[in-house]
DNA sequence: TTGAAAGCGATACCAT
DNA sequence: ATGGTATCGCTTTCAA
């Protein structure tokens, strides 16, 4: 590979001149200009980014870490933040934690090694955040903590919603499935969330689980709602509620009439299954960038530790109908 | 940020001692060390990666270029590629070029800047990949080229046996629901593998689209197939697989009895559905986890364009059965 | 076993 | 407008 020093040879110039060229080109004189661009064309010469980065002080990469990358919820966050990222020149290196055995700390602790600031979707109880963030810049995805900017996706105004539609269906009680350990934030959330909806609206709140958020989970779920009689079901996952669907399906029960079923997430495939899902859809894509586009301004000096909320909604599609037997 | 020369100030050695500790522990005197060890500690020292990269002339980083992150079916090969530079002591660079108007040359020049190698899954036809693969050592995923090493997902085997399975049941011919423009080498491998195992097998073929590889798409195929009357049909994709498997159930078209449907890939709802999905598995996480220790061993000097084949198989679900009518 | 010093490749200040 | 040079933080001979 050849360097400045080549081509400053190769067009009769100062290396000084050929970094100028690249750097600020406008300060160049035009000919120079030109002598050091066709230099460097024939050479095959580009810049080392490495070399750049010492002497800037900047990696010009960000760094993002996740549970599962082959995840499609966490893949819509990685692709949004890399698209956000090369926007402003920067690459993304990504890195889950999932399959590996060793503490998610350790990770953020070598990432940070190489980056510019991190973005985290953490599974951590919101205590041990702190510790987290303090490997460097960083922007939280999905968990709040104080003193560290972060994007959350408020399950807020979906749930609400979601109750309300099945209040005004004429249900009475919903039986709740849990996905994750309620130490995360985000199952805290949820239940709590939905807690104040069910007593505003006077539904009668049934909880269930902890499963681990998988479809099979769902399936398990699935007969414990029909031993329970409910009439309503709103799981931690679309796919948890996939397998509620499939299980409810074998066992006679017709999912919108029967038993109303509502999922969160809005995965690509919860629009496609029949019936189709009614989902609280996620804003993965607007969370990605919006971590991404944070953790760009903190690394520039934004000193504040913004936090951005996005709101979720219902989507309303087949799952959910009139509770059975109602009076309308 | 502390550096060796803070080190060496607050353990009374010099940097290189300091350099040493971390590099090659062991030529340096046990006290020493500790010492240093120590001082290290309290001043909350780590290596730099940048001054570390540019003196070692070594990134430490694999760059993964592929269509479209959030796709399933990219993001298993992501995570598996991730896992596997990880355990090289590498992190990985992921960018994908789909929704991006720049061309993929131009973002893979960009990415091998930064890295020590490349993963490429590229959408480009074979002809174009070598002027690819040429921005620095690089290996191919999915996608074979003169002279560069790859990965190929041999759809052979799954093929035939897919014919196979179907000309077992009965089926005297397929339809085959194309999803990429042949200028794709997975395209037209697929094409040309189905053609050769129909012909051996005496079944007809017919060929329709090409489509965009899409749940939509399939919808689409599917008023196509009945018109034809088809009794089999193979998809391209998963994705399309469930786009007609959807559409001939609206249609009334009993899936496996009336109708045989195989798609390719496997991804997870394929088993979920009803009927679940009969389709090739793609070895994606094989895949991802040989490229990225071919591009090591690329790295680190083996000369040879290695090219690591891995086969592909039919998995046998209920959205395939003995054809209508049939003899047995 | 340890230290001094020469780079790795680029940037930017200070002269000219 | 251009060139010389110190510097970024680290690794690695070469000497001692």
């Amino acid at each position: 590979m050849p360097t400045v020093h080549d081509v400053a040879r190769e067009a009769g110039v100062s290396i000084a001149t050929v970094s100028r060229v690249f750097g600020r080109p406008e300060v160049v004189a035009a000919v120079t200009r030109q002598r050091v661009r066709s230099a460097a064309e024939t050479l095959g010469y580009s810049p080392n980014a490495t070399a750049q980065a010492l002497q800037r002080g900047r990696t010009g990469h960000l760094g993002l870490l996740v549970h599962d990358l082959a995840n499609p919820f966490f893949a819509t966050i990685v692709k949004a933040a890399q698209l956000e990222a090369r926007r402003h020149g920067l690459a993304l290196l990504c890195a889950d934690y999932g399959d590996f055995p060793t503490d998610e700390l350790a990770l953020a602790r070598d990432m940070a090694r190489q980056v510019d600031g991190l973005l985290l979707y953490s599974s951590r109880p919101p205590a041990n955040l702190a510790e987290l963030a303090d490997v460097g810049p960083a922007v939280l995805i999905d968990t709040p903590a104080d003193g560290v900017p972060s994007v959350l996706m408020s399950t807020a105004e979906g749930i609400a919603q979601a109750v309300d539609h099945l209040a005004a269906l004429g249900h009475r009680g919903l039986t709740y499935v849990d996905g994750a350990p309620d130490t995360m934030f985000s199952s805290l959330d949820r239940r709590r969330h939905l807690e104040g909806a069910c007593r505003r609206r006077g539904v009668a709140l049934t909880v269930v689980g902890p499963y681990l958020p998988t479809f099979e989970s769902g399936v398990r779920a699935a007969d414990l709602v029909v031993a329970q009689e409910a009439t309503a079901v709103v799981a931690f996952s679309d796919q948890m509620a996939l397998g509620v669907l499939r299980r409810l399906g074998e066992r006679g029960v017709r999912v919108g009439a029967d038993v109303s079923v509502v999922g969160v997430d809005d995965i690509w495939i919860a629009a496609q299954v029949t019936p189709a899902l009614t989902t609280i859809r996620m804003p993965c894509t607007a969370a990605g960038a919006a971590a991404a586009r944070l953790l760009v301004g903190r690394i520039e000096g934004d000193a504040e530790a913004t936090t951005v909320t996005l709101p979720t909604e219902l989507i309303v599609r087949s799952s959910t109908g009139p509770v059975p037997g109602g009076t309308r």
